[in-house]
DNA sequence: TCCAATTGTGAACGTCATGTAAACGGAATG
DNA sequence: CATTCCGTTTACATGACGTTCACAATTGGA
């Protein structure tokens, strides 16, 4: 579970009652020295600090979060505008600002935006259906969270097969599609790279790759009609 | 010299005036077949889209800076509060968003903060990434403290990699843009080079440039989740 | 229930991609 | 002209991976 921590620890009303509407869990951070205190191992998934009326403690506060040995990032900064100036030349202190007072819109769009960037920022196209995740740009295929260490060939038939789900493919599209059309290999060497797919799939998710008796195989559940 | 890429081509002339005065060189862009055309080796600093009255080519304009070999990035929207939830999910377009009506300090400040952040990455005199970093003013490569005294093709090989973290490129594409596109040469003169720049990193860090087998190599770790 | 068709499974085999070392050759330097 | 440096090419070893095959298991229809 990923906590939010927040400064002050009483935060403003319509703060904590935003945060609470949207589902996230958030703990207040009274002062510097609680952030030395904080267990290592506690999920933070960042932090928000209202900077007005602080004076120095709040970049105190900012600065013991980002040099802990496992930083609390990223960080948010609710500011005035009449402060903005004092954000100059410290962008390695925070991630984001808004403006305080806050469109609860604004500030929600921020902290979802945030915490999604920090699941290290993806740029390129990625095919994502349930557990699965496959990133074209790394080559890297996640299951349920788990790496999975695939070969190129699997790679490249579970990329197809996913890119539509729910639809059967006969081995013979898939040779000709995932393999190339001048292929002229047998068709069982798609039922075992099929196998050692679902191997990799682990025995709860074997059942991702679908077999269709005497037709092929489909990714996913069957289309409903 | 790093230059802002401007969508629409004709930006409002409040933006045009901010960013003037401020300081930053820019350049509009018309439409998505533009980023298509652009210089890969002019240093895009980043990008700044006002997507009000843009409809889908703005976003399609976002999605063709993202998806270049080399992505312009980082990316800053400006965007109407009405607009707000059409961000959902689309985290990994964007790298900051700001309201549209604009305060001129808060874009500005949103901005500078914007590519002062990104510099970590690369786009300024240095790329930093793990315990190396590139200096591209001097021409030196410091890994884990440790000068690395590279050959010239060997700095241009590891400067394109890290440019781009995570990313896997074919050797096709590696000879490409680093050897040029009119290098005709052998695919094996890559393999030798990234041989030559492991052994250089030591044995502990040899494994910086991963080998993707039957697709290329890649700098750095792979991005999970 | 039986049979034939189809698919799952494990192992063996051969090919190909990559790692590695060394040689080659041009360019720069003295 | 000799020497050094460096990018490229070549040659070879090795191991990973794709393919194939034999056989077991399963399915669905008669």
């Amino acid at each position: 579970m990923t906590v939010l921590a927040l400064y002050p620890a009483d935060p403003a009303p319509e703060l904590a009652q935003l945060l609470d509407l949207s589902g996230f869990v958030w703990k207040g951070l009274a002062e510097p020295n609680d952030v030395e205190n904080l267990e290592p191992d506690e999920g933070w998934g960042g932090a928000i600090l209202q900077m007005g009326n602080t004076g120095d403690e709040g970049w105190a506060m900012l600065r013991a979060l980002r040099k802990r040995d496992v930083p609390v990032s990223p960080l948010l900064l609710l500011i005035r505008g009449s402060e903005l100036q004092e954000l100059d030349m410290r962008d390695e202190l925070f991630d984001d600002f808004c403006l305080d007072p806050f469109h609860p819109r604004e500030l929600e769009a921020r902290v979802r935006h945030m915490l999604a960037s920090s699941n290290q920022g993806h740029t390129g196209e990625r095919i994502e259906h349930g557990p699965l995740v496959l990133d074209l740009e790394t080559y890297e295929a996640v299951l349920d969270g788990r790496p999975l260490d695939l070969t190129f060939m699997e790679y490249e038939l579970l990329r197809f097969l996913a890119t539509t789900p729910g639809r059967v493919f006969t081995r013979e599209i898939l040779l000709s599609r995932v393999w190339g059309y001048e292929y002229y290999g047998g068709a069982r060497t798609v039922d075992v790279h099929v196998r050692r797919l679902r191997a990799k799939f682990g025995e709860e998710y074997a059942s991702l790759i679908h077999t269709v008796r005497s037709v092929g195989y489909r990714f996913g559940q069957a289309r409903r009609r």
